[in-house]
DNA sequence: GTATGGATGTTCT
DNA sequence: GAACATCCATACT
């Protein structure tokens, strides 16, 4: 709770519309690195920059979509550039952006930011005081922001929707490309993107490069 | 610093 | 019953 901001914001962030998202699941994916994800809560503002993303596009059998539409996956058949938000391992929430055209399944993990604003609030949330601690990590990230349940569904390119994309504070730095991780199926895929030399990235540090 | 294993609840077989 | 887009505590080098 004491981590003094790395990032002072000058101005505000303008909200990314839906025209600016590429329609593909990992041009997608690539895009939103370097790019702002902002959550309005009643305590105030909670924002940080995406440094780490994950690809789940058409015909991928490690995405929950690969089997067609459920009550549980239904979000992420959405028109591009709503929030999928599910629950796993009995304990943490992840938050994906839909991707493709509406009727058609693929998301886009956010795995990492780089905490911007209201970084004291997310500390509290989290129960850590480093901000490399905040949002490293699909489960974190979404601890961090206050994403749960309550978000899936919400379309983020809306125009008062409290959870929204937004302009780069910051221009993103190279983009490096791994295999994603924690999966069985579709293992050797090369869909994680991730901004190289980021400290806030998850994942063993040497593919950091 | 890295490695390992348990906890936990929902979804699907 | 098994799998799971994870996290944390603990043990160890």
């Amino acid at each position: 709770m004491s981590s003094p901001s790395p990032i002072k914001i000058n101005g505000r962030i303008g909200r990314l519309r839906r025209s600016e998202l590429p329609e593909d699941t990992i041009e997608l994916a690539r895009y939103l690195i370097g790019k702002t994800l902002v959550h309005d809560i009643p305590d105030g503002r909670l924002s940080g920059r995406i440094v780490e993303t994950e690809a789940y596009p058409i015909g991928d059998a490690a995405a929950h979509s690969f089997r067609g539409e459920t009550p549980r996956n239904k979000s992420m058949f959405l028109k591009r550039g709503h929030a999928y938000v599910y629950f796993t391992y009995g304990s943490c929430w992840c938050m994906n952006v839909s991707a493709e055209t509406p009727g058609v399944g693929g998301g886009v993990l956010l795995r990492a930011l780089e905490p911007l604003e209201g970084i004291e609030l997310m500390e509290k949330r989290r129960g850590v005081s480093r901000a490399l601690d905040i949002a490293r990590g699909p489960g974190r990230l979404a601890a961090a922001m206050s994403i749960d349940r309550s978000q899936d569904g919400l379309d983020l390119c809306a125009r008062a929707s409290p959870l929204w994309l937004g302009a780069s504070a910051r221009p993103a730095g190279p983009i490096g490309v791994t295999t994603r991780i924690g999966l069985s199926r579709e293992a050797h895929r090369l869909l994680r993107f991730y901004e190289k030399g980021s400290p806030f990235v998850s994942g063993p540090r040497r593919l950091l490069e």
